[in-house]
DNA sequence: AGCGTAATAGCCAAACTTGACTGCACGCGC
DNA sequence: GCGCGTGCAGTCAAGTTTGGCTATTACGCT
C-alpha cells in the first residue's frame, strides 16, 4: 500500500488525482495499484487513522470529492513500509517461471519459437524506454525516474540473453532429462 | 491457475500431494500458490469441469482425502493458459521499484547502504543456486530445472551490478532533480 | 514408557483486487 | 442550436488470495 506514498508527496489531494498520478507513472503495471483499488484502500486508511479527510467540496453537479492528507501515524507507517521494501527483497511471482516449468509439455519447435518472439518483445520494450530517455519532455522529470528505467533495461537485457541461449539449446535436442551414461 | 499442471502432470492426485509438490518446488514463492490456496482453486476448478473427482479415501481417523484428475476441457484450458504465459510477456508488480520511486524519501546513506544490503542478499540467493546446481540430489532433477535457475541467476547479476551502479551514484551526491544550467 | 514435535489433510472467514458501470459537464464540429 | 465524444469522479459486486485454525497420527528422543 505505497498510497500512502502518492498521499504524502502530494497532500492534500481527492482520489482522483492520485488515480491520474498513478497511471501516469505506469503504476498500475508494475504496482497492484489499478484504479479501482484506489477509492477502497482511501476509505481503509482512513478508517485505520493513517489518513485524515479534510474537506469534501463540490463542483457543480459532478460527484463529490473528499480530500486526504496523512496523519503523522500514516507518515511512520509508510517509513516502516518503506524500509521494508527497501531492505528486505521480495520475489514476485513471474507467471512466466510458472509455465517454463511445464516447458516438456510444449512441441520443441513452439517453445523455442515462443522464447524468441519473447526476447523480441522485450527488445521493444527496451527500445522503447531508451527512446523515452532521449525524449524532450524527459528531461523535466527526476533522474532517478532514469535510474529506474535503467534497471528494468538491464534485467530485460539479460533475460534475452537467456531466451535466446535457451531457445538455442532447444533447438539443438538436449535433452530435457538427465542422461545417465554411467 | 497452474494448478491444472500439476494435477495433469501427477494424476491422480488428493489435495495435500499437490501442496508438497508445489512446496517442494518453492512455488509458493514464485508463483501465486500459497497452501490456503488450493483447496479453494480444487473445487473451482471442479466445478467448471475443469477437473473431476475420482474418489474419496480414509486412512484411519484422519480427514478424508479427496483425489482429483484432470478432464478434457481441463487438459484444453490447461493448454490455452499455458501458451498464453509463453507467448504475452506480463510484467509482475515489484514492490522495490515502488519502493525506489519514493527515492528522495530516504537520507542518502540509508538509501545506499540499502542497496549494497540488497546486491549481498541477491549475491547469496546466486551462490546458493550455484551450490545447489553442483550437489549430487540435482543431478537426478530435469535439466532444464537448471535452465530456469540460470535465468534467476542472470537477471540477479544484472540487478547486482546495477544496485552497486546506484549506490555509488548516490554517494557520490548526483542530484536527484535535473539541474537547468542552461 | 512418556512426551513433545512434526507431518497429515483440509476448511474458512476476512481481506484484497479488479473490471465494468454510472451520470454529469464541457467543448467542438456542423 | 444540437448531438456526441471525452474527461471527470467515484461506486459496486464478484472473483481471488490468504493466514490461521482444527484434530489426529507417527516418530524421535530420553
Amino acid at each position: 500500500m505505497m498510497i500512502l506514498g502518492v498521499v504524502q508527496w502530494m497532500q492534500p489531494v481527492h482520489g482522483y488525482d492520485v488515480r491520474r498520478e498513478l497511471l501516469n507513472w505506469d503504476a498500475d503495471k508494475w504496482a497492484n495499484v489499478k484504479p479501482g483499488s484506489i477509492y477502497h484502500a482511501l476509505r481503509k486508511l482512513t478508517e485505520e487513522e493513517l489518513l485524515r479527510e479534510v474537506a469534501t467540496e463540490q463542483v457543480g453537479a459532478r460527484p463529490a470529492r473528499t480530500t486526504y492528507e496523512i496523519t503523522a501515524k500514516g507518515a511512520e507507517e509508510f517509513m516502516t513500509l518503506l524500509r521494508g521494501n527497501w531492505w528486505h527483497l521480495s520475489t514476485p511471482p513471474d507467471p512466466f517461471m510458472a509455465a517454463f516449468s511445464f516447458l516438456p509439455v510444449l512441441p520443441r519447435p513452439e517453445a523455442s519459437a515462443a522464447l524468441r518472439s519473447r526476447a523480441a518483445q522485450l527488445q521493444a520494450g527496451v527500445e522503447r524506454l531508451r527512446e523515452a530517455q532521449k525524449a524532450d519532455w524527459f528531461q523535466t522529470k527526476p533522474t532517478f525516474v532514469s535510474w529506474m528505467w535503467e534497471l528494468t533495461i538491464e534485467r530485460s537485457e539479460a533475460e534475452i540473453r537467456w531466451c535466446e541461449r535457451t531457445a538455442a539449446r532447444i533447438e539443438s535436442d538436449e535433452p530435457y532429462l538427465p542422461t545417465d551414461d554411467a
